[in-house]
DNA sequence: TATCAACTACCACTTAAGTTGCATAACAAT
DNA sequence: ATTGTTATGCAACTTAAGTGGTAGTTGATA
């Protein structure tokens, strides 16, 4: 991308929001940001797909796509991730190159940057600042999909819902971030279970005043009670 | 460690056969042996803990660990990974410095070493040649859990059982290699699953000639049969 | 070689959670 | 407004898989 591009600006300045790029040292930065260029991509469509992250790498700037697996044989889908802004894809085919069997929707109208992946392959070498950066994010998807199985065989669906819950409500607006704007169909798929378990869970939360809810949005009514409800439910579980 | 101890050459020789270890350079493996020490545990002892693996990294140099986290409030306890010769841990302490609440316990009599674990932090910055042996085994534990987990929400027990045999069967001697000598129920603990449910897959297994059975230990009879049944089982599954 | 602990086989039983189906409600597009 | 589409609520049903118990085996160890 060249400098002069319209954007460039507001590209490299939502880089440096970013938990990856923002450590990186500004001419390093420009450095990397001139091997991207940008791409949009509107709601429902495929930003990404098996084939491509292959031989490319992509940063989101805006929008959240959410990356899924299937099992084609029960049409059962797992929603591994939903990634949004700052965000690198993916970061496994940056590690080795083996194919990564996913499928990548958008959830929001997007925009992203795409840079070849055998160039970001280098910077982890000639760029000492981007390796550095890059490691904490490992170590995050790594405790991540860990947590995923971990939670998948030691809890029940209550339980990894309301984890879910917790675990995406912004501690300052108290709404929810990343999952909000899901169906109960969506929510299911990431914690591993069924709409219809899914609904009746969200059902008793709302009926105990626990949760308020609205077609594809869910609020928290009393975060304190919530805790207690899920400490009493898992006295262990800190 | 000192050159002069009387296992250097041994350890040396060890690591240079392990995945991580193998392709750097002598003289910067010597550095980083020197920071080394060895340390001896017998099965069933715990060579790590969730809060030593906050200042120490370890590199297994014979036997095997199992990795586990456990649900008080049920009992039910998951088998994450088990480790053998060659492998480092833990290599998520390495990327962040948050505790990781995990139980490893020794499945055989073992030697590992130990380093402190800012030294390592070092290591990635200042041998270019480790940090680059590091990344493809961060790939290889990220596509590990993300595997998992998938596995979990996508396919029945009967699917992970075998999966997890096939994936662990040498393919030069036919014999399983690190999930041998495990009982049923450490079997049940790492496809998350009870130890009954794998009992009785494998006595199906056994009686369908597909597997011979021998207390804590399984062989594969004929690996053309089984992989026959399990594609007749999961058709879209490659 | 006797004792004990761990592992395995095989029951019968329970249940969490998945499946199916449909009616209603909300929203989106024209 | 009308129509079509997607999301939600709710109830009846099914089932894979978990629970618990017991008896028999094996292997370790005293």
């Amino acid at each position: 991308m060249e400098k002069e591009t319209a954007n460039y600006s507001y590209y490299f300045n939502t880089l440096k929001q970013s938990p990856i790029f923002s450590k990186i040292e500004d001419d390093v930065l420009h450095k990397i940001l001139r091997m991207f260029h940008s791409k949009k991509y509107l709601k429902d469509n495929y930003p990404f797909t098996s084939e491509s992250t292959m031989y490319n790498i992509y940063v989101i700037i805006s929008g959240r796509v959410e990356i899924s697996v299937m099992n084609f044989d029960t049409d059962r889908e797992y929603i591994i991730d939903i990634l949004g802004p700052g965000d690198i894809y993916d970061v496994i085919c940056l590690l080795d190159k083996k194919e990564h069997n996913i499928i990548a929707t958008a959830l929001d109208d997007m925009e992203l940057l795409a840079a070849p992946i055998e160039v970001a392959r280098e910077w982890l070498y000639i760029h000492p600042d981007f390796n550095k950066a890059l490691l904490p994010y490992l170590g995050k998807q790594l405790r991540h999909f860990e947590e995923s199985a971990t939670d998948l065989v030691l809890y029940d669906t209550w339980t990894r819902l309301v984890k879910l819950i917790l675990r995406n409500t912004d501690n300052d607006t108290g709404k929810l971030s990343l999952i909000n704007n899901l169906s109960h169909e969506q929510i299911a798929k990431m914690i591993g279970s069924a709409r219809n378990v899914v609904n009746r869970h969200i059902q008793d939360l709302k009926n105990s005043q626990l949760l308020s809810v609205q077609r594809k949005s869910l609020e928290i009514n009393n975060i304190h009670k919530l805790i207690e409800e899920f400490k009493r439910r898992n006295p262990f579980l800190i």
